[in-house]
DNA sequence: AAGGATTCCAACCGCGGGAGG
DNA sequence: CCCTCCCGCGGTTGGAATCCT
């Protein structure tokens, strides 16, 4: 007998949020704090299943979320954790502060593997590939509807870690100048009008004319996080030594789980 | 300009694991 | 233990946007 869906699809929303739901969604979560996924929608007042709030809510409208471009630092810290922690999005989302699991999973399947594989390289070993044996790595080109599921995962090493911990951002802002409007037909809704904010946060819920949300992640830090990390991440603009040290912690766990690790070759000539 | 091909990413799906009864 | 519920994760998909011919 297969196990019961999350909820009943009977009449749900599905597909792309509108502003209202969105509204919704904040609202409520910051009245009552998240969680409770299952029971949530219909305190809400929403019609969506429970999953699909808490995707939402964690890869689009947490405060802290950082958008835009990945940065060339970003890439290399994922790539290099990637090495490390094969496919564990989400442990390496938790070492890029503001970045999901499901941005990077993205970025990596569309950019960053195609990259690796440019230049030689397996993205799934991260090891040279022989120049006189290229690997004909198959994109899939179009909408696969075989559901079956994934094939024989690669051997990747057993490593024992904390959960990862996300990091509130405290980004440059570059709308926050412009408190009402912003550029290009971009409409600020500012923070305060989806929440009762009691936390002294700034900041904008950014849509375009499309009442697509461009931004959410004009924040100060928030006062509920974790002050070890915050040194670690350092002040802002100064990323590029905040993502090395953030590399740095994860190479210095290893090393003392080492009796329970066993890592690939690439990952041991990182320890050397 | 048209329309087919490709890219990109938000959202969905199913599974596994932890917590609690 | 066993069962159920819930949450979180990683793989996959749909379709809008963009590119190409």
């Amino acid at each position: 007998m297969g196990r019961a869906p999350c909820c009943s699809k009977v009449g749900l929303h599905r597909g792309p949020w509108t502003p209202r739901e969105d509204t919704l969604l904040v609202k409520y979560i910051q009245a009552h704090g998240e969680g409770h996924w299952r029971s949530l929608p219909k305190k809400a007042g929403l019609l969506r299943c429970g999953k699909s709030c808490r995707l939402r809510w964690m890869n689009y409208l947490r405060p802290d979320i950082k958008r835009g471009n990945i940065t060339p630092d970003e890439e290399d810290l994922i790539i290099r954790l990637h090495s490390l922690l094969g496919n564990r999005w989400s442990l390496i989302a938790g070492r890029l502060p503001g970045r999901t699991d499901n941005e990077i999973k993205n970025y990596w399947n569309t950019h960053l593997s195609k990259r690796l594989l440019s230049q030689g390289t397996d993205p799934n070993t991260h090891k040279k590939l022989p120049p006189d044996n290229p690997v004909v790595v198959l994109f899939p080109k179009k909408k696969r509807k075989n559901k079956s599921k994934k094939p024989i995962e690669q051997e990747k090493p057993k490593i024992h870690l904390p959960k990862p911990i996300r990091f509130t951002s405290s980004v440059q802002c570059t709308t926050k100048s412009s408190s009402q409007g912003g550029e290009n037909g971009q409409v600020l809704v500012p923070w305060s009008e989806y929440i009762n904010d009691d936390e002294n946060r700034t900041g904008f819920l950014c849509y375009n004319d499309d009442h697509d949300l461009i931004n959410s992640s004009e924040f100060e830090c928030q006062s509920h996080h974790d002050h070890d990390h915050d040194h670690v991440l350092g002040a802002e603009g100064d990323s590029h030594d905040s993502l090395e040290k953030i590399y740095e912690e994860y190479l210095q766990l290893l090393k003392t789980n080492e009796d329970q690790v066993q890592l690939d070759s690439f990952a041991e000539s990182l320890l050397i």
